[in-house]
DNA sequence: CGTAAAATACTACAAAAGTAGTAGGTGTTG
DNA sequence: CAACACCTACTACTTTTGTAGTATTTTACG
């Protein structure tokens, strides 16, 4: 039996996601709550397995309430529910804690498959959805592509990319700082920068 | 109509690959190799529509055949089709340009919609492949989390992570550089450590 | 085998970053 | 109102980075 507990305040879609939870035997709503505020104070006496979540709320961002709870209860999966699909709402809810971002669009048997999934240690999401997370991933990488960065340059991105000093990676590419730094300069030349936190921003993603 | 190209070298997968995807109508089978070096010769010539690749492949791997195709055919899609489900192949496979990973025990009517979701710009993946890149995209918010940083020293830290000198984030700020060295000062003591990108690295996620 | 790219090493100076304090002003809260 | 956290500003000094060159030695490739 999975509890769920929903965040909505619209109420025609709160009956209804309420209906939808309520008609399957393995799974129970356990509360339902209009505003923030409220979450914020039902969610951590509950403790439900679920929480669905809308993300424009009265009061609070559905996103805000995630990034609040969810250090507060971390067994408990949040699923965000709202009808926007933009590119940084999507991030945002991750980064605050959510495991699943589904549409209100979606079909009623998507609904349960993604509380069950969730529940089960999965990111439910449509595929749409997954490409904008996988092309963020994704932009990580193009940034390392041609710049005519050598092997030994790549090297020394590396090592400065942990925080090491000149005299450091010096030491761990058994080479002479003086050379080293003949290295940051080529490389500093290469990306058209002229710091480290340049150069690691362009050639690694950005922070 | 959807082409699709195969690589893999396994003939029994192979040949029900090829089954699965003849047997629609709206998908055609127009190439299928067991090698990446005839994978990197024939898929640029054949700009099919969408690559099923497999990992293990005997001479070069698939990860690294796609990291060498997608420059190339920039509007090919790669589906890494795999036995293997650990964190690593995941993200290095997403990193090389795939779009969409899935795997070999999936049913045929999953890799079916995955071909079609990947076409229409989706990124097909079961839930527990999408939980590791979440995993992923959350693991940089964690390193925010308690360090009793203070908003102002939030600032610094944005600052800092754009390239910008003392004297930039001074101006940007409306602080003199005594003061501003203060907050670094202050912030290095906070997350212990002793310089600009391992206070980045620990304060942000790792680059 | 020659040559081009890459890696190595050096000088010398300039600029930025980091260390280690003190200290006044503001705002909040028990 | 006292304690506390935060932001601000300062001095003085050290260390690390960055700039701008020259020059020699490997290494890779046609």
């Amino acid at each position: 039996m999975i509890s769920v507990f929903i965040v909505e305040d619209n109420p025609d879609i709160q009956l209804l996601l309420q209906t939808i939870v309520s008609r399957e035997v393995e799974y129970a709503c356990v509360g339902v709550v209009t505003t923030g505020t409220e979450a914020l104070r039902r969610i951590p006496e509950l403790l439900p397995d679920v929480v669905l979540m809308d993300i424009g709320l009265p009061d609070i961002s559905g996103i805000d309430c995630v990034r609040r709870l969810k250090p507060l209860c971390p067994n408990v999966e949040f699923i965000m529910c709202t009808v926007y699909d933009e590119d940084e709402k999507v991030f945002q809810s991750l980064e605050a804690g959510a495991n699943s971002y589904i549409l209100k669009k979606s079909k009623p048997e998507l609904l349960l498959t993604a509380i069950r999934e969730v529940y089960e240690g999965g990111s439910p999401m449509s595929s749409d959805i997954a490409r904008k997370i996988v092309a963020r991933v994704q932009r990580k990488d193009q940034a390392r592509t041609d710049y005519h960065i050598t092997p030994r340059e790549v090297d020394v991105l590396t090592m400065l990319a942990k925080g090491l000093t000149y005299n450091e990676v010096a030491d761990a590419l058994f080479i002479s700082v003086k050379t080293l730094k003949k290295h940051i300069y080529n490389i500093y030349e290469k990306l058209h920068v002229d710091n480290k936190v340049e150069a690691l921003n362009k050639y690694f993603g950005k922070f």
